[in-house]
DNA sequence: CGACACGTTGAGATATATCAAACGTGGTGG
DNA sequence: CCACCACGTTTGATATATCTCAACGTGTCG
């Protein structure tokens, strides 16, 4: 019941249409940490929303080595593009024990097909994580490594927040400095001095599987991290009109 | 009434619902080469249709140093997530001269109401985007110079002989070596020097706006590019079949 | 012809990778 | 309970890729 209750990332969908959602649900299941749960080039016939854990998705490069290009907290829909697109281009892991809801594809289809107001909805909703992908590739391009870990911490932070998993100033956050180094394009030995230099600044801690944010303003500014792109909705979406701007009336 | 004819990216669409689209369009605009079509932040009410020339999709660091997070080719369409997501998170610009069309977003509303496959088909069309977004993450975090940019040239290789624009052993490709940098996240120095490796080993020659591959096999494999996440489809029936990677030249 | 954008080259600085090793810690089995 | 192991973390020394700064070349176009 209150199966996606965390789902604000989806801030997209109404209470109505998350009760759809919801009912289209064919099975949960707990899945152990570091499971691969899609190879790259699988044919998918559901996609899965993560409840609770987290998730990555990755390549692989000649040698093996992962480059992580999305990270996935709960109320996610981790490979709802797996739907329209069939066949998936990376792959799909667990980073932790992950407990997971999967939706079949046919069921998608009657949904969209009934409500274009939903379809629209879960297409933006699969768009963010395009949005967040760009992020990315500026944190790549554009951030050097101290850059690039502080934006991880900061986006992560926002994220996490916004389905009540961080107060703000710290968050459990239960993956090694290698899995950071596969999200941040570094290894993962200067993921350890990088990690050195924030604690030492103090700017933030990360240790025992926590991040602990002691000046926020300055993790945000050597991340140079601008929330805008994850297009955040005040938490209470199926209560208040959203105040943040007038919509241009739609024409309907 | 050619106007789509190129357009091969969204090979999702069929004929019909091409020519629907086509019928939507409001607009036909000359745009200048290096001028900005939509900044940041910006709300739109229309998305755009490339139909001749090269455009950009950016995100600006603290200092205003640019990095390239999309690349666009005729026959894409620049913004149609504009639509579902009415606020972009990142610039649009042209790189050179382009000629375009812009559809309004109440046309397509009225259009994805009124065909779910068609909705479905457009959804799908902005994920092949967001798979190439994460193509270019592999590349940005790891890929070294070399390879980012053969990775790059490959890509776009693939992407114009999809459209006719490039027989697989060279195209045009009127952008400078900064341009080049900012969609590499290196400087324009060193892209200079890569430029000058690849040409020393005769992978490929980059002069005078101009990409001439001379080893296909080789500049592939050192951007370990892999074009399954293009969603190419043989292009149609109308045309010559693909040469699949079964090519005379073994390269290694 | 001169101006300006773009390309090329060199020398030195710096960030990050690589290699090697030690350290801590939680879990396991004897 | 200890011994031990697997795994993640930390540190040091060195190598190397890329950046930075500076200068010079080259083509194009008014």
């Amino acid at each position: 019941m209150d199966l996606f209750l965390r789902n604000r990332t989806i801030a997209t969908l109404t209470g109505g249409e998350r009760a759809a959602l919801e009912r289209a649900v064919a099975e949960r299941k707990i899945l152990p940490a570091r499971a691969t749960l899609v190879e790259r080039g699988d044919t998918l016939r559901q996609s899965t929303m993560l409840i609770d854990g987290f998730m990555i998705r990755y390549i692989d490069d000649l040698e093996g080595h992962r480059q992580v290009v999305a990270f996935h907290v709960p109320g996610d829909f981790v490979d709802l593009h797996g739907y329209p697109l069939h066949k998936l281009d990376h792959s799909i892991a667990t980073l932790t024990q992950a407990s997971i809801a999967t939706v079949p594809h046919d069921a998608l289809k009657r949904l969209t097909e009934a409500d274009a107001e939903l379809a629209r909805n879960m297409w933006a909703s699969t768009l963010l994580d395009a949005a967040m992908h760009r992020e990315w590739l500026f944190r790549l391009g554009r951030l050097d490594a101290t850059g690039r870990v502080a934006h991880f911490f900061a986006e992560t932070n926002a994220r996490l927040q916004a389905i009540g998993l961080s107060d703000g100033n710290g968050y459990d956050l239960p993956i090694t400095q290698t899995d950071l180094s596969e999200i941040t394009g570094l290894t993962s030995i200067h993921v350890n001095r990088v990690l050195r230099s924030l604690r030492e600044s103090r700017t933030c801690v990360f240790r025992s599987s926590r991040v602990e944010i002691q000046d926020r303003g300055q993790l945000e500014h050597i991340g140079q991290f601008d929330p805008t792109y994850l297009y955040l909705k005040p938490p209470a979406a199926d209560r208040a009109p959203e105040p943040t701007e007038k919509e241009p009336a739609d024409g309907s």
